[in-house]
DNA sequence: CGGATGACGGGTC
DNA sequence: AGACCCGCCATCC
């Protein structure tokens, strides 16, 4: 399944229906996506996808913790914090702010 | 081809 | 709470 393109597009969907102002986590991702292991690839599929057509929401990826750990893949003067900002969701230390409160959990289109 | 490298996470101490 | 370790697995070199 982990190496399946089929593990690679559930991510894709998944990531594009975040909704604007909440955020989830690789590791969600990849346990919704039928590889919990694989948290760490879906990482990896992110940042690829920067060099594809896609345009994913990816700013609303966090770590278990709700750190920005993937800023530094965003342009500078259009940072994953601003990008979160701008949807209103704060970013304090690094951190998602509430972040439980604001965490969204992959779910099944209706 | 094999070891190193992570946008990770769970378990332990 | 927080630091640390270790399994994970597609890519990178």
């Amino acid at each position: 399944m982990k190496n399946s393109p089929d593990f690679a597009e559930k991510v894709i969907e998944a990531v594009m229906r975040i909704p604007r102002g909440k955020v989830t986590t690789y590791g969600a991702l990849a346990t919704f996506c039928g590889s919990p292991k694989s948290a760490r690839y879906v990482g990896s599929l992110l940042k690829m996808s920067r060099y594809s057509s896609f345009n994913l929401p990816a700013h609303r990826v966090v770590n278990r913790h709700g750190m920005l750990t993937g800023q530094a893949f965003f342009d500078h003067e259009y940072s994953m914090k601003k990008r979160l900002e701008e949807e209103g969701v704060q970013v304090e230390n690094n951190q998602v702010v509430n972040f439980t409160h604001l965490f969204w959990q992959p779910i099944e289109p209706l």
